[in-house]
DNA sequence: CAGTCCATGTAAGAAGTTACATGATTCT
DNA sequence: AGAATCATGTAACTTCTTACATGGACTG
């Protein structure tokens, strides 16, 4: 995932690992960060697949690596962003790729948030059902705790899935 | 965070690796799972500190390993499910947390809740800070997609404090 | 009697974090 | 002069997953 998000960020224009970083404190910390740790040895790996490559300047008199995206670089990122968007239980991940979706063609960005859409609605489902089963069967009120992280869970999926179609009519009413 | 849940489900009743997963599929696969590559692995570290302990049964002619929670295990769970709830902006480990709050004294509930709560809300105050930066500075109908992951972040904390909310009331309303 | 479910376990690898090491520059 | 910030990088470690290995019991 880290190595897309760099891509991602250098389709915009380049920059050091320590802008990557800076990026990711301002722009995207609520539901995705990295450690230099990571983002260091990302670079180095990403740099020898060819979908980035490095120049060293001094800026201000400061040394450092500036790093572009390549030709390479910008068809892998686009060819992994334009697959279905895995929706992960534990983690905010679905961001990340809605964050991207302005390098995807209008159609496509429409085609894989409805599929999205569908992915969680059949979350929500199951999930819905066996909150039901849990009404039916036990007095809600001796669990509280566990029925209402249930509850959560089920409108925590309401909510993805408004979020997702608001989106939606956004895009689909903008002018071509 | 695996060994914990591990001790959650124990405190409940005694069980085998393999029941452990089926709970997790059942109960809180929607913010929480495991692998049995974990799972087993986990449950022997945790009997070699002493805080479950095995007894190998034969039940319905099937060969299982039951584990059960010690005293050292019970206080070692409760010590540290007492301390504050870190929130994850990126995971949703803090449901983890409210599922075991049942094993709780109510009013170490409460005071974690409202501590939570306070946490959510800077975060809270932090993005929509930024996301009226944005709205200020930018013609956010250009750029779609990175104004909307932006309210998806302030619903989300929004979503979460609502919640807490709902459940404080809850708790505090039942009788003693 | 083949397929699925029950049941436990290991080995290799993925994907990160934390802590450390280094050194220049800028602010107070 | 000392602290904070800018800037890059490595090593050890954590914590998981995937894939594999094994074998008994039940089911159609």
């Amino acid at each position: 995932m880290l190595e897309y998000i760099i891509l991602g960020f250098l389709m915009r224009e380049e920059m050091s690992g320590y802008d990557l970083k800076q990026w990711m404190i301002n722009c995207t910390s609520y539901f995705f960060d990295a450690s230099f740790g990571s983002i260091y040895p990302a670079l180095k790996r990403l740099e020898k697949k060819g979908y980035i490559k490095s120049s060293e300047v001094v800026e201000s008199s400061k040394f450092k690596k500036i790093y572009s995206i390549t030709h390479m670089g910008k068809s892998h990122f686009l060819t992994w962003l334009e697959k279905p968007i895995i929706f992960s239980k534990t983690k905010q991940e679905h961001l990340v790729y809605f964050y991207f979706y302005q390098y995807l063609p209008k159609e496509r960005a429409i085609l894989n948030l409805k599929t999205f859409i569908i992915e969680v609605e059949s979350l929500l489902n199951q999930l819905s059902k066996e909150k039901s089963d849990v009404e039916e069967s036990y007095n809600v009120n001796q669990y509280t705790f566990l029925y209402s992280t249930m509850v959560y869970g089920v409108n925590y999926y309401q909510f993805i899935i408004n979020w997702c179609n608001d989106l939606l009519k956004q895009i689909e009413g903008e002018k071509v």
